[in-house]
DNA sequence: GCGACAG
DNA sequence: ATCTTGTCGC
């Protein structure tokens, strides 16, 4: 098994890793339209950890967006790249997620993040890297609140809230299961709010999660094991 | 200054 | 994220 090394360059440290992240979000589109809900591909992403053995499995999972099949997997197996630490989550996964997602012959069509891309102290979270760095549309769809406010939506599943910081919506608490938590959405890189919120009410269909992370979730899972299993 | 804080 | 059994409910 080939395990992705840490990129050259790769930032080492807190500082460091925020200039890139201000230059990378100096790339960042967010009026451009990204494909129709229900409409082309949409491609889930996620990573699990073994810290212990410096190991992170990612993997992405394509999806036909108006049937929910799985079109396509791929998994990637690297060495943690950096701490985590609260808004730089990005640089711990981008590079065994790229990996993975190069290892695909599909078009990913849209990226669904397991993170946020807008809601993000800096404006620029997980999923707004991932777009830039791929120039793919991205949304991030996240399980748990940040550093923002907001009402807790209606109970009824499609009802949602505003995510407010410093003034600004930057994204939604949308509920996909009646009266179960919701999950907070945002704009990741070039697709508009109201249409990540729609992706993320097409992907669930069933669970309170997107099936795209769902899937992505359970296979990255099965790769750090066989990693494991490796070592 | 202190605490909270995606995965 | 991860450490972790059984258990309640559809």
């Amino acid at each position: 098994m080939t395990i992705i090394e840490i990129p050259a360059g790769w930032p080492a440290d807190e500082d460091t890793a925020r200039a890139v992240q201000e230059e990378l979000r100096e790339r960042l589109v967010t009026a451009e339209e990204g494909p129709a809900a229900g409409t082309g591909r949409v491609t889930g992403v996620d990573v699990a950890y073994d810290d212990e053995r410096d190991l992170v499995a990612a993997a992405a999972v394509v999806l036909d967006a108006r049937t929910l099949e799985v079109v396509e997997e791929a998994t990637a197996v690297g060495r943690v790249s950096f701490p985590y630490v609260p808004g730089l989550l990005a640089f711990r996964e981008v590079p065994t997620v790229l990996a993975a997602l190069g290892r695909l012959a599909a078009d990913p069509g849209l990226l669904v993040c397991d993170g946020y891309g807008l809601a993000h102290p800096r404006r620029f979270g997980l999923a707004s890297h991932l777009g830039v760095v791929t120039g793919l549309p991205s949304i991030g769809v996240a399980k748990n609140p940040f550093t923002f406010t907001y009402e807790q939506p209606g109970t009824d599943r499609g009802a949602f809230a505003d995510l407010v910081a410093e003034g600004e919506t930057v994204g939604r608490a949308l509920r996909t299961r009646a009266g179960v938590k919701p999950v907070f959405v945002s704009v990741g890189h070039r697709v508009s709010l109201e249409r990540a919120c729609a992706h993320t009410l097409h992907l669930t269909p069933r669970y309170r999660l997107p099936e795209t992370t769902r899937h992505a979730d359970s296979l990255c899972r099965r790769a750090l094991a066989e990693a494991r299993a490796a070592e």
